[in-house]
DNA sequence: TGTTAGCACTCCAAAGTAACGAGTGCTAAC
DNA sequence: GTTAGCACTCGTTACTTTGGAGTGCTAACA
């Protein structure tokens, strides 16, 4: 069978209808149309034939039609396009934050949750092409040094190290040079074995705690295993009657909790290093890769900070999203996270 | 009237029994009893009397007993004493992640939340009397400068100090050895204003610099406006009927999500700050300070890290709450908290 | 040939009804 | 003071009824 326009148009206005009341669609609600100039019969001939073809469903014979999977992916690929909605007021969090990665991803999520009223979450930025900028080691006590990594976009993370025996002030100082005119400007990357031996030679006999301290580094920068993943608004699942029993939505808000699990959501493509932005990435029901979200929606879109600072942010809801909506705030809003910092 | 031994042996039959079913309890269910030996109908007038009395109540006329906020206020009373639960596994947690304070409060949040069943959270300790240990400063560019700030209990905080004009090395080596030979050993509150007035003096033309730094160890040391909490197990509120209708398990859920909210329950007592651990907040339906948790019960207790590292954790349940067992966990779990840094 | 009106049929949701049973208070007897 | 017995209350559960929204099919119409 062949999908013309007047198909598409019925299986638009079953997928609007559906997507504000979340209650199965008659044919004379579609048949009131004002696009639409057809009898609810003809309307019903049409839908029997949409239905054939798999893009909308019954949940029961004599009850309305709602989209399945299918339609709803018909509906999203050929919605994507265009849209670019207006999104102010997180331009005003950015300035105010800037700062902060932290508080600032916390504010986005927030803000997201509260604009579209799904759940949402967000991704730290993986520090993977990120170069150093300095390394500051510095003597707390008898068994212990701190060592503060500095990267070139200005993230700063502390690890302390434990030490058989003190070192003198001296010592340290030589160490503190030695490491930053060797590692200065390398990404995580660069430094390869032949680096590391070098700088265990120069270091005589404290090359364990260099050694150390490169462990320290790798696992500063780039801790695959525990990406930060923010989240909110995982009530707002209450809003969704489909979602809403006490098992699904204790499911869901679970999974929010935990944070974890959400990983696999957030997964960078390959597309995202190379700086092709906001790409957007569309589940819905059954092709999530999580289980407890088969019957939601997850919308996520990548944002690229430059100097290798790039990740995810993503909207959960039930698969009755509002598409059109979500895509265009996302896309807008890694727009500016990815202005943010480029500049 | 007068609360006899039998009246209160009844009285805890009921609260118990109810504590494991969530059901109103009636009198031929008590008259079962091993310790008591009586017929349902002598129960019956004493359950009268106990309801007279106020310590528990009818939902309608032909149901079973159930205890009021009163009676279980009396049966936690009476009960708070003795208690030494075993939480061996928490030990490894600690000694495990000893060095991450963040990681820590997660895991014991998650632990407690695992073993009870509840919902728990839990106040990172707050550094009021903390002494400083050292503080660094680094170039970072042109325009910018790292503040590196060491407590005696090994917290490492971090703060960028943007200026005018850059700074060479030789005045932050200056600088560096001011504030440390100035500040060093001091607690907040002994930072006062000859100090600091005596500090600028010294920095001569870079006394801006130095209030920079005052305002960020300030910042970082002691921020009384956001204490993080950290929480686990919100959903844990759908086991309880009681508390999983859609609307209550929404809003208790979100307070959970936006953790601020929580602070009220987690305000420091006196007592915390004297080295009087453990000592337990029980609040019991109205007594709770938040409205969303009128159907709630709430535990804490304060532990004390020493060194002036010291906070609340908590455990929000229905009120048919596991009161001896919640009191036993949290009294072993503080005792361990205070002990890890102590030694 | 495509569109529409009409009609019988299906089936969910809501409302009403009935039966059940757990639990009570009261009274009278032990 | 304790207990057995009994009438009564009232929420819970299951079953029945009813209404209406929606469908598919057929026949008539343009």
């Amino acid at each position: 069978m062949q999908m013309d326009e007047r198909k598409w148009t019925i299986l638009k206005a079953i997928i609007k209808t559906y997507l504000e009341t979340g209650e199965p669609v008659g044919s004379r609600t579609i048949s009131k149309f004002p696009d639409l100039n057809l009898s609810s019969a003809t309307i019903r001939n049409e839908m029997s034939d949409l239905e054939e073809m798999g893009y909308i469903l019954q949940p029961h014979t004599s009850a309305g039609r709602i989209p399945s999977d299918a339609g709803y992916r018909l509906y999203v690929d050929r919605m994507m396009e265009e849209k670019e909605q207006e999104v102010t007021e997180i331009r005003d969090l950015m300035v105010q934050r800037q700062d902060r990665m932290e508080l600032l991803l916390k504010q986005v999520v927030k803000f997201l949750a509260a604009n579209t009223n799904y759940a949402t979450m967000i991704t730290g930025p993986r520090l993977h092409q990120t170069r150093l900028k300095f390394i500051q080691l510095s003597v707390v006590d008898d068994s212990q040094i701190l060592a503060v990594i500095v990267t070139e976009t200005n993230v700063v993370k502390n690890r302390m190290i434990r030490l058989e025996h003190g070192l003198d002030r001296d010592t340290v100082l030589r160490l503190n040079l030695l490491l930053n005119t060797s590692l200065n400007g390398l990404t995580i990357e660069q430094i390869n074995l032949s680096t590391i031996s070098k700088l265990k030679e120069e270091a005589g006999i404290h090359s364990d705690v260099v050694s150390q301290v490169l462990d320290a580094v790798a696992e500063a920068i780039s801790r695959e295993e525990d990406v930060e993943i923010y989240t909110s608004g995982a009530t707002n699942f209450f809003k969704y009657p489909e979602l809403s029993d006490t098992e699904k939505a204790s499911e869901l808000i679970s999974t929010f909790e935990e944070k974890h699990p959400l990983a696999s959501l957030m997964l960078p493509s390959e597309k995202d290093a190379d700086g092709e932005n906001g790409n957007i990435q569309v589940y819905i029901g059954q092709e999530t890769p999580l289980d407890t979200m088969k019957d939601c929606s997850v919308v996520t879109a990548s944002y690229d900070m430059g100097g290798g600072m790039y990740g995810r942010v993503g909207i959960v809801g039930p698969k009755r999203m509002d598409y059109d909506k979500v895509v265009g705030i996302l896309k807008n809003l890694t727009q500016q996270l990815d202005e943010l910092y480029k500049k």
